[in-house]
DNA sequence: GCAGTTGAAGCACGATTGTGCTAAAAAGAC
DNA sequence: GTCTTTTTAGCACAATCGTGCTTCAACTGC
């Protein structure tokens, strides 16, 4: 029989090469040619775990929805193991978001990534299933987090838009952490997380 | 003399070209061939009034963005023009606010070409000067309506931090609306300015 | 040892890109 | 009409891209 290697190693390889060029140069840089090369492979090789260019780029944005929602559905147990309304648990919501923001190195790749795949889905046919699943499994969570938030009082049609308006800020502060690096420090995300978690306490104290 | 054209009318024929492209296809796609295609006009003519792709591309963020920035400080001067806490001093933020959104076909094409350059930003040096200026200039009007809407006792940095929370909370809207617009309808987005104006009117009551 | 499957590598082709350079056409100045 | 300058157009070259296809090495099962 065949030489046997981990297929599935090799291919998380690639997919980490892939990870590394979109970071620092770009999507429109990871070529086979600059993914192989970033990988220590030849173009042959890589085409060898993957049929086609698209299907590798497809893939990628694939692991790293993956590794999104695992971060962030793991954060939210965590919520959930916090008694509503201590430190605890306003700590672990704060850490729940800070998972979308690039506050270490790891998340910035991850984040830099997710957002290029994103955006690049609205023209790329190919990349919208997957920009839709990473958007409802994202949404999912933070409306999950909104609901725990807010009391059980609110309408239902407010809780959408609380979801929504966090979601965006969210959003926003993780573009603005990466375009505007100089701006948007890590202790400003901060700052404003906080002010945004403090408006949607004190929504139901309006009524 | 020479054959006279009004070269500023030709370049700006150009940049919509460029928009168009950018708009439909990406940024990546707006290469000179197809930008000489969309314009009517063969490669070496698009050549004779920019110097080069990087010129030509360089010269469409600077107008897009001072496209915007022109909207946004005639809407910050409607809202001067009303008294404060007046519907319609409310009704002009949000008309300010709705100047970055995809709300209209025409605003449409402007955000989408604006956060296709801006990203580009991150990657290609040439575009940062013009990115810098971009948020320089957008972040001065928000920062100046936040001013408005908030009280004069408030201090100094809770100012800031609440620019910039309003600042993210749009440009997550704007990227939402753009992705994934069977969610973010215009409907929710004005959901969501609503509930993010109530939020800052109601910081100051809270103390 | 042999055979057969798999991993790894590379060639070649057409398409696309930016750009240096050339050349023709157009129109006011004389 | 002739000259001059702008405008418009096009060619050619190197670089890059995805991909079909072939080739060679490696290693397992017998």
């Amino acid at each position: 029989m065949p030489k046997i290697v981990d297929a599935g190693a090799r291919r998380q390889d690639v997919v980490d090469a892939v990870f590394r060029i979109i970071a620092s140069d770009g999507l429109e840089r990871a070529s086979l040619r600059e993914v192989a090369d970033e990988a220590g492979l030849a173009v042959g090789s890589v085409r060898h775990y993957f049929a086609s260019s698209d299907e590798l780029l497809v893939h990628s944005f694939s692991v790293v929805i993956d590794r999104i929602a695992g971060r962030l559905e793991a954060a939210l147990e965590s919520v959930r193991q916090e008694a509503p309304g201590s430190p605890a648990h306003h700590e672990a919501v704060l850490l729940l978001l800070g998972q979308l923001l690039p506050l270490d190195e790891e998340k910035a790749v991850d984040v830099c990534v997710w957002l290029a795949f994103r955006t690049a889905a609205r023209i790329k046919p190919v990349f919208a299933p997957e920009a839709a699943r990473s958007h409802r499994a994202v949404a999912a969570v933070v409306g999950q987090l909104v609901m725990q938030l807010l009391p059980d009082s609110e309408q239902q049609d407010i809780l959408v838009t609380e979801a929504e308006r966090l979601l965006a800020t969210l959003d926003g502060l993780c573009l603005h952490a990466l375009l505007q690096s100089e701006w948007m420090t890590a202790r400003m995300c901060r700052d404003v997380l906080e002010a945004h978690l403090a408006g949607l306490g004190g929504l139901f104290q309006r009524g």
